[in-house]
DNA sequence: CATGAATGAGATTTCATTCAT
DNA sequence: AATGAATGAAATCTCATTCAT
């Protein structure tokens, strides 16, 4: 009972510290030794417990799909949640940004393009496209509106562009609502 | 066949080649070896003319710097130039992608951080930034704009969002001129 | 047999198989892949031990400092003792040489030249120089019969001229007399 | 004529530069590129010239043989002179150090070693062993004072011992005089 | 089961050298 | 004869991974 414990604890501390050097030095950039060094354990362990690198990948970004969304509450302060996720809020774990972002630093691999790609679609798209309803184009408008999300928080944290580096969510925030509304047809709160 | 030996057409070759390895595989994913043979040369001549595996993605990214739109048309028009250039133009040396996507995928290391952020201001946010000229927050506005297109391209290619993956440039026309508008506070021309 | 998978072992191993290397080839003209062959091992092992090929040549040379002799004896038996040592002893495992003379064939790089250095003077010449004593220019006494012993060492081993090549230990005791009492101004017993 | 005269010039420049570089890096240290650029000319002229780099190298240390000794004058000032060629002469293009000396940081490779030999041997005992004529070892005791001066030049430059290396010619001459005696069993002129 | 010794493939890079022109 | 483009072999070193214990 005490080993199935620290079996388990150690399989927890490996992936929480194989997550931040993933997302900040990249799959290529990050060694399974790195990890094992991190945790105090041999790298050997980390092959029986997760069977290669990649699959230690997988399941440390696997655990990123859920902190994703609370859908509860009116679908109308979405965007203004997902912009506090997606761009201001500070995920340690992910070496300060957020787990998709992280994620894009990887993607020269082709498996991970589909990781991130059922990601985007299943936590994010689904989510937004409620507040689309009623619009034709429904599906564009909603993937234009996360593209923009996206896209900033790219500039801030993966490119660091000057003003958007520095803003904060007071800044932002009329434009979340301009943008918002051309996009969705509708008003949306963003206090 | 009458240039067999021209140091001019190898380096070029280095080059074209190298830039295609690089968007699509990341600066890790891609090996010297790789690049000369698909030059069919030895690889030490990349190091000849390069100096090191570094110096030939700089100076292979470099390129990239040029094909940015030169604003010799009205401001307004700037927009749509732009969209159709990183979302809908087909960087065949590029992997398909726009360099600066391509780019993203190699974001992992510091330095190359720097050299994006630096094609991205002074290629794009500087030209940008004269539609906004007026609104008080004329920096951010231009951010958030470039952060759309950037988002879009991303979603696009280096994702693969099942709508915006197929989407044509008319499909998106009208919502950029939505966007543009709410943006910069004026009318752009989207045709 | 009972140690296939001895990590004292291999490393012993691998540093006494360096040692021979280089001294016969030199630092420059010693390979990791030689070595680690000598052994019958992967040379990554030798990186994994040693963390460099500067560091394997470091730790194989620093075993050369101890056999130093210690002055037990009274004084005026060094300079035959250090004879026997220098000249005339067979350090099998730095190919037949004192291992000084052999670290003289890899002087090329800067840092080995401090090595070397510093070996000379703490192994020797602070040892002999209680010869001098009494003598104005006690130090410079102590360098030139220093010299001496090693210009003999390398005309015989490392240089391979024909009459010292095959001199014995008798050949040289009536010269050892005459030149350590020339230089230190007292006799020295020889036999 | 023109053309010879370049021809040679280069060729000689090509030599005087390698000695340098051999002398102050050793055989391995130098490459053919490092020498080819110091003249400014394509490496490939130094396979035209001499056929290989070990070619270059007997080349560039043979001529050290000839400004060995003027056997002009008494025999018995030949301790004298040769101490000042050994030790106190400033060898240029050597950097620094007498040729022998320079030379044995490549004895690392076999065919080095008997070049330095036969330059030992022809220059240098040859010479000597007049001295010590009449002496029933004259040999051995001619090797035995090589060996010295040898000794004291390699201390003083190529290991740096600190008295030996900041010594001037004044300080060794009353040992030269009681050494060279000791050794020839005459006395010999050392002003 | 876990540990750590050992491996093998591959990466970047340097260098002497040869081949066309 | 000379230039410079190109080569091939080898060196150091890193990493994911496997094999004994």
């Amino acid at each position: 009972m005490a080993h199935k414990r620290d079996r388990e604890a150690t399989r927890a501390k490996l992936l929480e510290c194989s997550r931040l050097r993933f997302a900040r030095d990249g799959y290529d950039g990050t060694s399974v030794r790195d990890v094992a060094g991190d945790v105090g354990v041999d790298p050997a362990l980390v092959f029986r417990y997760f069977g290669s690198k990649s699959g230690l990948f997988t399941e440390a970004m696997a655990g990123s799909s859920e902190p994703v969304i609370l859908p509860d509450g009116p679908v109308e302060e979405l965007p203004a949640k997902l912009m506090r996720q997606l761009v201001f809020e500070d995920w340690a774990e992910y070496a300060g940004e957020h787990p998709l972002i992280a994620m894009l630093r990887s993607a020269g691999h082709e498996d991970m393009k589909d990781r991130l790609r059922q990601q985007v679609c299943e936590g994010y798209l689904d989510v937004l496209s409620d507040l689309a309803e009623g619009n034709e184009d429904k599906n564009l408008r909603t993937e234009l509106f996360a593209a923009w999300l996206l896209g900033i928080g790219i500039l801030r944290t993966a490119v660091g562009t000057p003003t958007l580096a520095k803003a904060t969510e007071d800044d932002l925030r009329p434009h979340l609502a301009t943008v918002a509304e051309a996009l969705f047809g509708r008003e949306v709160p963003v206090d």
